[in-house]
DNA sequence: AAAGAGATGTTAACACTGACAACATAAATC
DNA sequence: GATTTATGTTGTCAGTGTTAACATCTCTTT
């Protein structure tokens, strides 16, 4: 039943919730003990069997998860709640994933391409996920600041690798800021494509290979010594 | 009633519904005498208002257009369908944008540059287009060739025009195909972030100005010259 | 022109969904 | 131990995509 849920499953948000932790006598008590989690992770393992944000329902999670349709709405307040979980969730990951790709390199500029393409190896990693993150769910602004955070977290870590490359004198001075909304658009409008299947690229290595090259396109238009 | 549809309403496209064209007496009669395209022209209308390809229901479509809730079925098989057919006249309307901003430039390499910065421009003149268009509905394969042509039909304007400017010898040689994979990930990214507002940039000026750094920063990795 | 055939609408139904109110039960607090 | 609070359940509502069975129009064929 515990089918192979992701393993950084320790990662406990709202303090709301702290409480619910504690517990350890699960299994058959009218108290779930941590309905809250094993709904994200029920999302998740649904979201994994081809369901995106549109198809995947509340009350298929619920049924999974083996509780009633209502009882979800006790610990989000509609489905995009739910949602937005599952995407911050992304986003930490996709930030590991950011981070993974600048240690892998030395060089600040190698460093800065790796990002990219552990971004879009992300994206086809978790392509479900990822359709969740960027499908217009209005996160209704200020509801959801975990979401915002999350996603602000792993933007910067491109901002910082531009930065840092920057001060090494291999990108062009200025704001970073900009620059990293470039990089980001190249790689998120690539990741999109393969995930939508618009792109004809087929296995992990071909799109892998293509993101070197459109990664190493923009290094080659931001990059200094012209 | 007849709202202010898109003037290009010309466009009939399967052979299928010639005859049901020719008629001339609608209003109050059993048969509706175009059904699928006032539904189509109703779908848009409603998608203009905020909807998406999510939100929007073929149920509302078809008490817009004034007719029973499974008519529709008759002229699409299903819901994907007629999205199908809306994400059809938007890549035809893409391609318009694509082709203005082609012709807006003499030298070759703006010619390049202006065709991505009309693309995001017809993003975000037409967003829940851009969204029907790119949201993933698997449009089945085979069965929606039209769809795939009028994408097809959209992407080579760029692959052109990145030909045309290799001739001139402004870009770099090679298969202009994967050239053109990699400006459209950056133009598509970038038209998907700001349509789902994961950019702050707030009008169509900024829009445009900052469309123009990225095709640009892009540019000048992709010329000659190094 | 009459008649049958085929296209195009309509109504009614099914199985779903998101969401809520009213109720039940366990846990936490006093 | 009693009460409040959190959490889960059942039942219901409106809305959806989709299909089947039926109705009506149009068109061809005789």
């Amino acid at each position: 039943m515990l089918s192979a849920s992701t393993s950084n499953d320790k990662i406990f948000l709202s303090p709301l919730y702290d409480h619910a932790m504690a517990k350890s006598d699960r299994e058959a008590s009218y108290h779930h003990g941590d309905l809250r989690q094993a709904l994200i992770e029920g999302a998740l393992t649904l979201i994994n069997e081809k369901k995106d944000g549109r198809t995947l329902s509340l009350r298929e999670v619920a049924r999974r998860v083996g509780v009633s349709n209502a009882a979800p709405y006790r610990h989000f307040a509609d489905k995009d709640e739910l949602l937005a979980a599952l995407a911050e969730k992304g986003f930490r990951m996709l930030t590991a994933f950011l981070r993974a790709g600048v240690a892998s390199a030395d060089d600040p500029l190698r460093s800065l391409q790796a990002s990219g393409v552990g971004y879009v190896k992300f994206a086809i990693a978790h392509p479900s996920y990822y359709r969740v993150m960027f499908s217009a769910f209005q996160p209704d602004e200020a509801t959801c600041t975990e979401l915002d955070e999350a996603g602000q977290e792993a933007f910067s870590v491109l901002v910082d690798a531009i930065a840092i490359a920057q001060a090494a004198g291999k990108v062009k001075p200025g704001d970073p800021q900009p620059l990293a909304w470039v990089a980001w658009s190249l790689v998120h409008g690539l990741a999109m494509l393969v995930i939508e299947r618009q792109l004809p690229l087929m296995d992990e290595a071909s799109v892998v290979a293509f993101a070197e090259l459109a990664t190493q396109s923009l290094m080659e238009g931001l990059h200094t010594q012209e």
